[in-house]
DNA sequence: AATGAATGAGGGTTCATTCAT
DNA sequence: TATGAATGAACCCTCATTCAT
């Protein structure tokens, strides 16, 4: 038994890379499964390791989700980051930030953990990772706040709509299928243009969908396990 | 030990009280741990009785997930038969379809499920579940589509449109905090106002609130445990 | 709830008489499932009463057990007494013994218990019920050895004699089904005539077989359940 | 705590070794006290290690249940498939069988089950047994019906003949006691020797006691738990 | 670096038994 | 007398974690 799952590239840089599977790996059992549905035997089956072998890697299973907790807000702060260097309106940073942050998520290359239970960290590493997000949640805010002042905002209660536009992204999680109908860029621009729709002080009249397609749409299949969108 | 948090009324619906008080329990513990983080033994604990006690009114703790699916689901339906016979335009039916069911949800008559795992049920009982919701989010589509034909709708994705507003709704279980600063009416109702507006083909200029609040909400206080909107 | 399977007579003694109900039943089940493959709940719902309902008969499920034990033992020791009183060789009393055992065992009058897990009751009780077994196990021994030296019985050893008779008896527990091709009777006298020529100095030459049966006999059905001999 | 009873050898069959002493325990307090009333802590216990570790070697209680009647009946088997090999007449094969399973069960190398509750095996293993344990008694029947034809065994019927003669062999397990007066060889060379005179055409006029013990078998101590036969 | 084996701490469930009604 | 409800103990099994190899 040696696999890991293929990957492992070419020297002693090999510790990182297999650190980084395992966490993948833990994320993204821990999305579909929920921490305490997710066992390490499952994560070590998925890599073709032993259980025992994590251990080299990860010091608990408390740890594996308090750096997925991690990576996820350095995504959430990078996005924000990002969006703020390219400017324009508070309405357009906010919504640029959402987009980014989408656009990791999504990504394959890692895999980020939401909605997941924070409270089965340790309480001061839930404390982190609670005043990390608290931080970015505020930023959000600030910007939505921001937009309203600058105008690019319609009036409302920012704490309300920042939950509001987290429930709709985090939500993508649960019905987001890798490999469907849909790119992760394309759910990443549309989803975030309904959110503008939802705060911009001038929302468009329509967003992309040809009119035409809309009787066929109203057929559209169930969604047995969480299917991508089409 | 003969507790069950005071609950337990006069007569012979004590049966029903109690296994109503129950499943409220072990909703509240699965929305909040998710189903492998609760144990019977906190549930029971919580009530003040035995863990074999519980045995008496359920079957099995995954029977007790399934019920408060389908309670969950009970409240989805109904809450759009409600909004179905109130009539109006697509999008009216729509918003109070998911006023209606944020109502519910949010009432501390009942406590329902959301965000979890249905997969931790068995396959037949996840199967029934999963074939109810999606019946629910095909109906919720054909609302959308049928908006975007009747014009009360900006033409949309009808299934991202349902998928970022069922994000929005389900994201409350996350922050709301009953007797906070918001009541779950209020929720309710601000909420939905921000879905329509996401999606009306002539959106409100603006939500309700009053902008000359809005400097004192830049800087509100970090949520550090689920809070209150305030 | 209150059925006691139609049973209970007309008065008083219906005390006893429910009581005989539950030891007949307990033995019934402790002989086909073992004594901790027994539920009290199994019984009660057999009877259709409920399980709080026998501790009104009886003390405890040891009780139950023991109270089988010594049924059984009274049967054993009764048996002997009439095959005592009967007279005739060792070899007939020892015999007699057995055949009337077997019918005690088989009627459906009463059910007794055999093979039974007696190391699950209390030491005490179990000391009980071992000592007054033992005495039994001695009394056939005597009667082989006196068979031997009167001449009706074969010179063998009788301990080995008695272990191997009433192994063969015990087993019948596992076979005999009611209602089934043979009688109880029949198999009482047909299984004495088998160990009878086990160990008579003389014995029969042919048992009550017809040989012209016999090819019909190899292409025995298999025995799926316990199952009656034919 | 890593005992495990003194055994397990040298080298890497160490496995094969522990799982075999663990079933060996299994077979013996399943004998005693019957699978339900088996406990795996009491054989961890017995073994010296923990509940937890009996699972590295074995997936579940049943299993372990069903893998002691798969030895009971490959030895029963291939009892009947050495005694056939060296031939005779039915009887003499018939016996053969007998002694050799005897032999095996008795030798303290392995502990086969018997007695004991198949039905508390899941229905598809259970039948997997019960099948083969039918087969097995039809073969045994096959060789009682064929001794009446050749003339070695006295007209009788066959399936009686074939439980009388299984109820006193699988009886041992109830008093036979390893390290006791008689060795497992020398009870299974008796003990087959009285069934041989149950069913043979000619039966022996003795067995092998000398009748000058007999007056002191008289008083044979009591048995107060399974005892040795003396 | 990786593994198989071992373990203590639960987790879900059943059961004999008690008790108020 | 009979019952439903309640409970503590026990049982089977899983899991995160450690350790010798």
């Amino acid at each position: 038994m040696n696999t890991w799952k293929g990957a492992v590239p070419g020297a002693d840089a090999q510790f990182v890379a297999k650190r980084q599977m395992i966490l993948r790996e833990a994320a993204a059992s821990f999305n579909r499964r929920g921490y305490h549905g997710t066992s390490l035997a499952d994560i070590a089956h998925t890599l073709g390791v032993s259980k025992a072998a994590l251990y080299t890697y990860v010091k608990s299973k408390d740890e594996l989700l308090f750096h997925c907790h991690e990576v996820a807000m350095d995504a959430a702060v990078e996005s924000l980051r990002q969006a703020r260097a390219e400017g324009g309106s508070a309405l357009a940073q906010f919504c640029g930030t959402l987009r980014n942050y989408l656009r990791m998520i999504l990504s394959n290359e890692a895999c980020y953990v939401v909605l997941t239970e924070e409270q089965a960290l340790e309480p001061e590493k839930a404390a982190l990772i609670v005043r990390r997000r608290d931080a970015f949640e505020a930023e959000l805010r600030g910007l939505v706040a921001a937009g309203i002042l600058d105008g690019s905002v319609a009036p409302c209660n920012p704490k309300l709509a920042v939950f509001a536009a987290l429930g709709a992204m985090n939500w993508v999680q649960k019905w987001f299928v890798a490999g469907g109908a849909w790119s992760g860029e394309q759910v990443a621009v549309a989803l975030v243009q309904m959110i503008e729709r939802m705060l911009a002080a001038h929302p468009a009249a329509a967003l992309n969908v040809d009119p035409a397609l809309l009787p066929a749409l109203l057929n559209a299949p169930a969604r047995t396990a969480p299917t991508a969108v089409d």
